[in-house]
DNA sequence: CCCGTTCGTAACAAAGTCGTCACCGGCTTG
DNA sequence: CAAGCCGGTGACGACTTTGTTACGAACGGG
């Protein structure tokens, strides 16, 4: 079963926390603070990291960033705990790299919950990061390469990346900001209408496979596995 | 204001909690024992449900269970009451999935201090639903489909958001001006009778699944879940 | 340095979507 | 029971969004 790292200055807290994830048949480690936490996370490499904000020594967000700058630990989910509503913003955003957060307090199945959602995402979209299979479209990210019909289909950099990121994020659906922040890595600098022509390319070039790809009109693109 | 079901065998105890809560504000149904509970529940939908462990017919924690069995109860938070507090790892154990937990004797204060904790967690939470069922009807939010009987069913953008944010309040009616603001996300410009409009077209698409669209004359729409 | 590839932008046409209106029937109210 | 209000319905024109094509700039390899 998965190994979970917890991370809270609150005795009562972790206490609950643990209580719970153990009753799931979860392996739970524990750290009472910024620097214990970023130790145990190298050490034990949890499957996930409950992380409080408000914590002594390094504060949340700090080990968060420093989380996920070590190759050893920047694939590891991390669930915030934040007493604020208002904080979530800084949470979730950019740099700061957390999955997904609960305020304070919180009930222990919503707890559970999410933390099972990140648990689920993370090996839906992992497993199968490398290597995609959706009828006869076989892509290959490592390779960098895309098979339709057995037949090999040339892709520039843009396009391969596009098509990775909806094909990896396949079945919701990507706003072209969305997009533009993922796959060009800047926004606001490129118009939204350039994802338009690429998807065109993508399509030219897929033939028959762009069936997969679905525009959702006045919302953004969608990656259809089916 | 809020609606909260309040179920428990002991009149005393029952009439004690009623009296708090409509000294707050809050709309009360009451039931007596565990078959009377599930089915006011799922009449009533309340937005939360005071629990008593100890009550006849069916025993409180399987009402817990079974409520979240229901997609139309499955979100609605329970506070457990409990005279022993040895029982308290198991109501907030994990499959039980109660949210909180007062142990008797309680004191009214603090029973009205979780209650509202509860309800104020649950707005800050609410919002985040990403799936949802009700019967044949499946809204999946991040993927923007809309599914009846198993068959995929297209929405445009304002139709879809109409129904999720409808959907995500079930159970309370939206009056036109909320739902302008809410869906349009700009008031006064807009004619409310768009609203009917695109319920209209909503009912179109949604067919037999339409009986979950209620019109509340004079005041607006609701859905309802069950 | 030149040529070919790739990329971002612009422009236009086609398709889809939206808001409004007008009409009608039913429900409410006095 | 009659008048008035309210919501359902269908139609329509304006607008928005997307597909498609074309073009020039940026880039990279030889």
């Amino acid at each position: 079963m998965a190994k979970i790292l917890v991370v809270d200055d609150e005795p009562d807290a972790v206490e609950l926390v643990e209580f719970n994830l153990k009753n799931a048949g979860f392996e739970v480690v524990t750290a009472a603070d910024g620097a214990e936490a970023l130790k145990k996370a190298r050490a034990a490499l949890p499957d996930l990291i409950v992380l409080d904000l408000m914590i002594p020594e390094v504060d949340g967000l700090e080990v968060c960033k420093l989380l996920r700058r070590d190759a050893a630990t920047a694939g590891i989910p991390i669930l915030m705990l934040t007493a604020k509503a208002a904080e979530i913003d800084r949470v979730l955003g950019l740099e700061l790299g957390a999955d997904d957060y609960v305020t304070k307090p919180f009930s222990p199945r919503e707890l559970m919950l999410r933390i099972k959602g990140l648990l689920r995402r993370r090996e839906t979209t992992e497993a199968k990061a490398e290597r995609m299979q959706f009828g006869d479209l076989v892509l290959d990210v490592p390779a960098h390469s895309l098979t339709v019909n057995n037949k090999r289909v040339e892709l520039t950099a843009t396009e391969f990346k596009l098509l990775t990121i909806l094909a990896q994020r396949r079945g919701r659906v990507q706003s072209r900001d969305q997009l533009l922040k993922d796959v060009w890595e800047y926004d606001n600098v490129i118009d939204t209408r350039t994802v338009d022509t690429h998807m065109r390319r993508l399509r030219e070039k897929l033939g028959k496979a762009a069936k997969h790809l679905d525009t959702v009109r006045g919302v953004g693109y969608r990656f259809v596995a089916g």
